[in-house]
DNA sequence: ATTATAATGAAAATGATTTTCATTATCTTT
DNA sequence: AAAGATAATGAAAATCATTTTCATTATAAT
C-alpha cells in the first residue's frame, strides 16, 4: 500500500463519517489517517502513539471514539489472536480471511476460497444440526521480512 | 455428555493436576469439576456462580487461579467470538475446529478436515511468503434447541 | 502428629475501556 | 461572514475484568 492508496483510503472514510452525519475534525482525521494508512494491526494505544505525531494535543479517549465509529461503519476491524484481542486493521470489503505476523502484526487478507470452505461448513452444519451463519478462518505465522529478520539475529 | 463422562473427566483432570505437583483442594475440585461437566462456553464469573453451588465459600479469585493452570496442561482452552474473548471451554484433544451456539454458548468441536485446509493453508503460505504456524477456523450459529426456541418464541 | 509450603479469599492494585462534564470546534443557518 | 445549535474534545472520574498482595488455612510429605 504506497502513499497514494492510503490517501484514497483516507478520503474514502472521512467522506463515509461525513456521510452519516460525523463531523470532520483535526484529531480524527489523525486516527483515520493513522489505521488507513497502516498495514499492520494496532491496538488503541498504538494508534494513539502514532496518530500523536500528526496532531499533538490528542487524547485516547478521541481514539477509542473514533475507531468505535469507524468499526460501526465497517471500516475497521478488531482482531483476534492468540496473545489478545485488543487490536484493529483497516477492513477488507466484501468476506475476506486473516493471516497475521505474530512477529511484527504484518496483516494481509486473502479470500475465502468458497469452493474449500462451503461444502466443509455445509457438511458441519449437517453432521451438527447446526445453522451456521458466520466463520472465522485466521491463519498466524511469520512474514517473510520476519523469517529473515529471525535468521541474520540467530547468525 | 453424560454423568459418567464428566465424572471421567473431572478425575483425568485432578490427576493432571496433582501429577503436576498441584494440590487438590475442595474449591479447585468445585471449579474443575463445574468446566469439565459443561459443554457450554463459560466466562470466569459464570465458573465462579456454578461452583459456588458446590462450594459456596469459593472466591473468584480462585476461579482465575485454577482456570490459568487448566489452561496451562491444555485441559481448558480460551474460546473467542464475536461479542467477547472471555470465555472458556474444555479443550478437545488434538487439532480441532470450534462450532459454536451464538445463543446459548454450547460449543461443539469438528474435526480440521486435513484434505481441505492443508491445500488451502499451502497456498496461502506459498502466494504470501509467510511460514504458517497456525491456524484457526471457527463457525458460530445456533444449536438445534435454540433454533426451536426461536421459532416457538415466533408463534 | 508435625511441618513445610501451596492454596485460599479479601482487599487493594492494575490496566483497558467507558462515562461524565465543562470547554471547544464544526457545520448549518442566517 | 457572523451567530447559533450541537457534536466532538480532553481531563478526570468511574467501571469492569483481571492480577497482585498478604495474612490465614489446608494439603501432603515427613
Amino acid at each position: 500500500m504506497n502513499e497514494i492508496e492510503s490517501q484514497r483510503r483516507t478520503d474514502e472514510w472521512l467522506d463515509r463519517l461525513q456521510a452519516n452525519g460525523y463531523r470532520l475534525t483535526e484529531p480524527r482525521r489523525a486516527v483515520v489517517e493513522t489505521i488507513a494508512a497502516s498495514q499492520y494491526v494496532l491496538s488503541p494505544f498504538d494508534v494513539f502513539e502514532q496518530a500523536r505525531r500528526r496532531y499533538p494535543k490528542l487524547g485516547l479517549v478521541t481514539v477509542y471514539r473514533t475507531i468505535e465509529k469507524l468499526e460501526e461503519l465497517e471500516l475497521v476491524q478488531r482482531v483476534h489472536q492468540p496473545s489478545g484481542c485488543q487490536a484493529f486493521v483497516a477492513a477488507c470489503k466484501g468476506h475476506q480471511h486473516l493471516l497475521i505476523c505474530q512477529r511484527c502484526g504484518r496483516v494481509e487478507f486473502f479470500s475465502g476460497d468458497s469452493e474449500r470452505m462451503e461444502p466443509l461448513i455445509a457438511e458441519v452444519g449437517r453432521e451438527s444440526g447446526f445453522q451456521i451463519e458466520e466463520h472465522w478462518l485466521q491463519l498466524f505465522g511469520q512474514c517473510e521480512s520476519c523469517q529473515q529478520a529471525k535468521q541474520s539475529r540467530a547468525v
